[in-house]
DNA sequence: AAAATTGACTAACACTTGTTAGTGTTTTTT
DNA sequence: AAAAAACACTAACAAGTGTTAGTCAATTTT
């Protein structure tokens, strides 16, 4: 069997994928080509194939990947005995820090997503919605229980995660705004302002 | 000359732009071609040449629409003689509005305008840096005069555009939440979490 | 009515797209 | 050392890309 190449402790497969959310968030799903990510890679288009089956492929395992590390968080959450505004804000925290730092992938899943072929489109978006349901669950306990302000609960959502998403688009323009920085300022706007 | 065409008081023209506006939200810039927006129009791809220039040049009107459209606004709320809140407040709601009834040509101005070509690209950028810049200025000078709460005004200026600009991944799924009912709460969310 | 312009059409261009087949070399397993 | 698996290569495919050229009918301007 063959092993490990590229540096680090990567499979050639990985270093595919890593090199390919690049591409994609820089060029878009559609623009991005094969011998584009090839020659990123430092092989031909058609040797790709020797480790993926599709372009679609890569796009599947980068959306799911994402999607399957925010839901195993919300599981830690939900299940932790936390008030509803710490619950709220461990997600928010952790969405920050996984832009930060995994940006690429995470763009992908937010913006390129639509390039899933089905059924792997129509998964993607419910486990999207049921992710989205079971945040605005936490605000409507935290505003039963007092600990919020009246507010819709999925407008808060809403906001919240479309604030945080957008992060990337700022990170360019302002590397010198540090990153517990952006996290703190972040957090209260977005935290206090839920606080009754 | 030719005249008026299609439905309405719209040239061809503003048909092909429109159609467009729709297809490059749903497929994405790249995945968009001519001849699918050609069926659309109803007319050979061949003939869309007739009204425009290039395919580039129709995200470049979109975008720089958008853009204008903001900035005209922008000049207006700066000269007027309200609170800094008030300022911030009369932008959420524009935001908002614009995003609601024609977000097709928003969603393309945010999400799409990596695929401008140069020297377009430079300047949409630019105006994109100054408008935040100028934002950030508002917020920055609410919190000199103790009307906001201490917070970095680029991190709350972010927050603010990016929870506006991801109205549209919402609405389709949420079509119960009224126009109104949302502005209402996301203003609220957004405004009340910037006073002191 | 004549002239000019508009705007649709067909055909074609040069090129890029994702992907497969087949071959040969290197590396691993037996 | 022999057998097997992994993997990079070249060549090619069918289909799709944006766009141009050239033609002709309809409409508008003179």
């Amino acid at each position: 069997m063959a092993k490990i190449q590229g540096k680090k402790n990567s499979t050639k497969k990985e270093v595919i994928i890593e090199k390919a959310s690049k591409l994609f968030r820089e060029k878009g799903f559609g623009a991005a080509s094969m011998r584009d990510l090839a020659e990123h890679v430092g092989v031909e288009a058609a040797s790709l194939y020797n480790h993926i089956q599709s372009k679609a492929e890569i796009l599947q395992t980068i959306c799911f990947k994402v999607a399957n590390e925010f839901m195993t968080n919300l599981e830690q959450v939900e299940a932790s005995n936390q008030s509803t505004l710490k619950k709220m804000e461990a997600i928010v925290r952790l969405h920050i820090r996984m832009m930060l730092d995994q940006y690429e992938h995470i763009y992908i899943a937010d913006h390129e997503w639509r390039h899933l072929p089905e059924p792997y489109l129509s998964n993607f978006l419910n486990q999207r919605r049921s992710y989205r349901k079971r945040l605005a669950d936490i605000i409507e306990d935290g505003i039963a229980r007092g600990e919020m302000k009246h507010i819709d609960p999925y407008v808060a959502v809403l906001t919240i995660l479309s604030a945080v998403s957008g992060i990337d688009s700022w990170q360019r323009s302002r590397k010198s705004t540090s990153a517990e920085s952006l996290e703190t300022n972040m957090v209260k706007y977005l935290i206090e302002g839920l606080k009754k």
